[in-house]
DNA sequence: CAATAAACGAGACGGTACGTCCTGTCTTCAG
DNA sequence: CTGAAGACAGGACGTACCGTCTCGTTTATTG
């Protein structure tokens, strides 16, 4: 492995959170208000009042800084549900499979119209689908907790006898998952409750007659 | 609606065919060697032994110039494929749905690992995320047509009694393509013969026993 | 000498007049609107209402088609102002030298704050600095006419006794015309009848004590 | 008065002299060597080692430019030449005022020829013809100093009694300058001291018999 | 009086330069 | 030493013209 020029790693301990957060609100607000390509480092530096290079001291690009403030975003939003719950991040188990999931589908496809994470989400996932690593921490922080949840919740309605015994999780969530996905990238039909509540239905029960 | 300053439309019939061949040549090769963003309209002409402005009398963009080439490079590959067969592009109909869906699944896993078709494919799918117009063109031109296919495989599948009559083709045909398009797109997963054989049996069978 | 591609002399005699007046006029009118460095063959074409390669067929360069066009305003106004006299151009000669110079300077003063002729014989006179070739042209084309008057009157002056024998015409023109040039070419000073008449009145009579 | 979109002013305290003697030095090498049309402000940059950004940073056009690279070089050309002497500029005051600006003519004659000042002298010139702003910083600061020392010099020939008493120098020194500048700029003649010193004794004595 | 050949209008083409914007680095100064 | 500020070399942007090169379309003799 090649070693880099080594520029001094910068001292953590005496970097300013107020920069720090500045830069998140800018960045945020300038994907939301003129895009990502339009949005520029420079102009992240200029609206948060803070000099390119303590942008450039602490990121390594501007997806990086996109991904770090989505980070934020989303630790911030579950922080405020969670101050309601006990258990901040958890399917529900009642019991019943489908419904439990359909559930959860709803609430995602709130967020996933929430203007809010709607114009940074986008964003992110486009660079993740040109850059690769970009698009292998994306997977990494944002979806594979999520993902993670389904397969706790897909092994024990296995354990119920609810799911057949065979069926790997990692590939069955994919069917609540992905096209909900493809349709919100790319654009390649609605996203409703309906819909959502129509994939688990078909994908529990299968397209074969029974 | 705004009307442009209308920068009078350039007249087709004098269009040099061989500038906008060099063209498409030119801005797929950058794409696979240098990747979208280091491609460069100006690097585009250059290539293409072109002047710049040949590219903005043509194409609006950089994304415009790239789902262009990369149709023409799809249409030319469909018409080496259909060349040899009659009826050039439908899936098969043995009979056996599983078999015929695993069988366009495992051609859709060569075509995308085909080192000709990733980089702009990719390229042209994260613009696309980003910027909706592109996605749609995207979406109309390069995969409808194919997703037409499995509508009309899963409506005989429906009237051979193979699928449940309630069934919506155009929401079944999702687990099939979904999941793949997701793993390839975001890197979520491998993507193999066996993967895709897997989805088909669990979306005609269902996950819950039967 | 290196015989040129030998493009094939056009035809003179098919040449459209129509085409030739409009360019001039077109040159004419955009030197006077945006300047000369703004004015553009294309421009020119587009306003004349003709094709560019009618102005490359017929003319080298912008500085060729600006002095042929200032060439022809410049005979048209000497056939204007030419047919009411016998004479057209010649310095008067009532045996009086000062006031016949005088009169002869005022008329250029009046010609050289004309707004017709001011932008485009400023245009061209610069040009003629930086292009000897342009320069030489301007020189033999419009000023030599008019310089070959001073000598013809200075000489006359001469044989009258009025200018002293030794006395080279050639130089001593350079004191009515040079000074008046340079205040106009550089913004050195004001042009003005008062002006001239004391130029002329200096020049005859000299700067020390008779 | 409209004020510009003002471009916050750049802090000249942060300026790179490196690069302000670079572009001076790569802006009169490429005047000399390829003339003032074909010298391009990204040429100028190219050959500085500079960015463009660097010379829009600092000056408003290819004239600016020139301009401020031709005023060092005449400072510096003063300054080489003022080193050795007392009084750096003035016109030499030995009571013999005919030798004394034949002497001046002389150096005048020696400067419009030396290559080194040819071109660029040429350029500025013709660009402040066409260009009133240009013209008159032109003529301010590269033109004015010498004809203050001119009009010194006059006044003083006045007082000793070998000017007449109503002569105007301002007017009086053109007859001195405009000749060997038209000369000069316009192609109109030779440049020799033969041609300056009978220009002094034309000027000083009159055409006119005494 | 057609035939034909040149000039013509139009404008696409390969290029060069424009003036602007942004990148990532570097330097200066304040706290 | 961090951080705001911003100058710097570099390079792409999208535009405007350059001068060349077809395209049909006049136009004006010539056979």
């Amino acid at each position: 492995m090649v070693t880099q020029p080594a520029r001094p790693a910068p001292d953590t301990t005496r970097r300013s959170e107020r920069s720090r957060r500045a830069i998140y609100a800018a960045a945020l607000a300038l994907i939301s208000e003129v895009g990502y390509p339009k949005t520029t480092i420079e102009g992240i530096a200029a609206r948060a009042g803070v000099g390119k290079q303590t942008i450039y001291r602490w990121w390594g690009s501007k997806a990086d800084v996109l991904l770090e403030a989505f980070l934020d975003l989303s630790a911030q939003a579950a922080e405020e549900a969670g101050a309601s719950e006990q258990e901040p991040y958890a399917i529900p188990d009642t019991g019943d499979l489908a419904a439990d999931i359909k559930a959860v589908l709803r609430a995602t496809v709130d967020q996933l119209t929430d203007p809010r994470f709607e114009a940074p989400a986008r964003a992110l996932a486009a660079e993740g689908v040109v850059n690769e690593q970009v698009g292998r921490e994306y997977m990494a922080n944002l979806m594979e907790p999520s993902i993670q949840l389904y397969v706790d919740r897909l092994r024990s309605a296995q354990e119920a006898g609810q799911v057949r015994p065979g069926i790997d999780p990692r590939i069955a969530l994919e069917f609540f998952i992905s096209p909900l996905a493809q349709r919100w990238l790319q654009y390649t039909g609605p996203i409703t409750y309906d819909y959502t509540d129509t994939l688990v239905d078909y994908a529990l029960y299968g397209l074969a007659p029974r």
